[in-house]
DNA sequence: CCGTAAGTGGATGGGTCATCCGTTTCAACG
DNA sequence: CGTTGAAACGGATGACCCATCCACTTACGG
């Protein structure tokens, strides 16, 4: 478990590659180490040192976004009407998912096969449960819906807004969200 | 527009190949043209000249079930009950898409990026958009809801129910069958 | 300043992809 | 039937990508 702390130049590099490969998600280019190691003048070898896989790398790339949606789920929990809270986070969500290219891949893989995001997604996955469990006690949602259903549920969604490939980003999250307000409506009660 | 007739042998041949990739779409291996030919003990060329990419094999793989659906979709406007016809057809539509591997991509892929089934695809979403229309005039369904909507938004719930890769395939149609009703209960009107 | 462990790079073997072209097979016609 | 031209075949091949290995360099504690 303990991490030795990294050699400055490594530390260096390896901050080059993340950015080098933040680019190329940004730009839908798939992540092919080589390829990244050449654009970032850095040997191969030391690529596949930091990541021995894309995944790994798309992984690291993804942490940031998926932190910040740790926050917001516990900003989310702050809030007091357990509807309410629930739905804006899985907007957010949603958004996020839908804008950043990193991020579908790296929720879509069983939560145990992630290094780094694993923990992540596991605080996720409670803070959430958390906020589901507030909505059930309070009756507004279908009792049969668990966590285990939402995450996929949500990559769903995603993955259908993403499939319209003409639209622009901004339109397709509008979609999402549209899709979201679907699904949403047959999971409310009153 | 003209197709002359196949000879002989490059149908046997062209027969050959199918059977092998359905074989290979069942085990979840995915098509690699060459590997396809070796398991065929047919040249590599042949192969390529039938099927110059994978996308376009595993359309044809596809083509059978396709054509299954859109005469499910012709019988669903046979019944009478608008929304019984919409829900029991999409139901079909759901398992078909979770039991047979080769759909998913098939559906998923722009209308009109495919060879053979562009013209079903486009049959299918008239039929559907039919069976959609009659839910419109009947005010069973949200009015909201196109049918350039129902595509991407079921191959969301496959995707969705496809994620837990742990399930047996039975499992995950059921899986799909639950998802799509949560959809179903946001667009129902009555 | 030196020793050593950590880090680096790129050459390279292994593998896949898809094309090209010399050979074989079909089937139409005399 | 035998001939002939077009259609189809096959596999050798060059281009390309992946990921490992090892000889070399660099950071940094003593």
């Amino acid at each position: 478990m303990s991490t030795p702390p990294l050699r400055k130049d490594a530390a260096q590099n390896r901050q080059r590659i993340i950015e080098v490969a933040r680019r190329y998600v940004d730009e839908g280019r798939l992540l092919q180490l080589n390829d990244v190691a050449r654009t970032a003048s850095i040997g191969v070898a030391t690529v596949y040192r930091h990541f021995p896989t894309p995944e790994a790398l798309l992984e690291t790339v993804a942490l940031p976004a998926v932190e910040a949606l740790v926050r917001r789920a516990e900003h989310a929990l702050a809030g007091d009407d357990a509807w309410t809270a629930l739905r804006d986070f899985l907007a957010a969500a949603i958004e996020v998912l839908l804008t950043d290219p990193a991020l579908p891949p790296v929720f879509a893989a069983a939560t145990d096969a992630l290094e780094h995001t694993g923990d992540l997604k596991r605080g996720l996955a409670s803070a959430f449960a958390e906020l589901l469990a507030r909505a059930h006690t309070a009756g507004v949602i279908d009792p049969g819906v668990t966590e285990a259903d939402m995450i996929p549920l949500l990559c769903g969604i995603a993955y259908a807004a993403n499939i319209q490939s003409a639209l622009a980003p901004a339109e397709r999250a509008a979609l999402g969200l549209r899709y979201l307000d679907l699904l949403l409506t047959g999971l409310h009660r009153t």
